[in-house]
DNA sequence: GATGGATAGTTAACATGTTAAATGTCCCGG
DNA sequence: CCGGGACATTTAACATGTTAACTATCCATC
């Protein structure tokens, strides 16, 4: 006999009987959480397929942000996958060493190094994008073409919104 | 004199000059990286504040849910501050040592710890929430009240969309 | 052509995410 | 009453997030 959700309330019984601050569903409710929540249900979808080829969430970026241009600057695939620096510098250290990737060193300018995705990387890629493609497309669907575009216009603006509240602060700390 | 934005494309410089499978526009605009983004965007605001109280954003999470109940078993917590397991077993331990949460076993089942916010805890959280609440307020004034109800609202549905998929695949996958 | 301020990248240190395994407890069925 | 499966929590192991510090290089200027 199987118990289902043994510790959850059965919605009879009253946990916190004071008036406290904040009401439980403002708090799981607060844009973070909401932002946070449906992330995660997203990379939930994408996780397992991921797994089976042995790779992670972040690295599955990087390889993935390296299709897109021929060689790239480690800064540069740093703000195009969305990874800080320590981060990205580790991650290429192990894609490195499973030979997924390429790296030299620029000529021009020795601190700087050239990342490309290597043959074998992109044999990786093309096992692993089928799967993908089709958990993204069956999530479109569900959820709407036109919903999930509206969507993602709403966080486009929402960054642009939040960026320009920071110049503000910053423009305004530094002026007097 | 300040170079500024020295490692970034001007435009006409092209990288990639090989056709691959997929634009970089595309890439840093799926809807897992746009959640990222505007979720870092929004928690870029908090940190330094948070920081200023030596608390992460997960501790302020937990703090902060421990607000809107007397006491809660550890399983509840994790669901109410979407941790998982082993990390809010790592944070209550740190909690407790700076004595800003206390903790019980529950006497009618030795396996479940019972816990809830200290008076230290609480007069942290006073002494975070107006700053916090302020920023809060000027992101809800910047983006639009309505607007941001709505995109709450449509994440929502995107995250209920999504278990429903899950629950679909788990029935098609034990039927038969 | 030495020097000092900027820049690219890495390393360090600590906190959390993620999965698997371990620990201690509960409770049903024999 | 005891053996075993289920459960709550913790520990372990590895990967990443986050900030600060460090190394090596560049470059403007003197």
């Amino acid at each position: 006999m199987i118990r289902k959700n043994p510790a959850r309330n059965g919605g009879s019984k009253q946990v916190g009987s004071v008036a406290r601050r904040l009401p439980i569903r403002e708090f799981s409710r607060s844009l973070p959480m909401s932002l946070l929540r449906a992330r995660e249900a997203v990379m939930r979808q994408f996780r397992p397929s991921l797994r089976h080829h042995d790779l992670t969430e972040q690295q599955w970026r990087i390889l993935r942000a390296l299709t897109t241009v021929e060689m790239i600057e480690v800064t540069e695939l740093a703000q195009l996958a969305f990874l800080l620096g320590p981060s990205l510098s580790r991650i290429l250290r192990d894609l490195e060493r499973r030979q997924l990737i390429e790296r030299k060193t620029a000529k021009a300018d020795l601190r700087r190094a050239v990342v490309s995705i290597s043959p074998k990387g992109l044999r990786l890629i093309e096992a692993v994008a089928p799967t993908s493609e089709a958990i993204y497309a069956e999530i479109t669907r569900r959820y709407g073409v036109r919903k999930l575009a509206d969507l993602q216009a709403m966080l486009h603006v929402l960054e642009e919104c939040l960026s320009e509240l920071n110049a503000d602060q910053a423009s305004a700390s530094t002026e007097g």
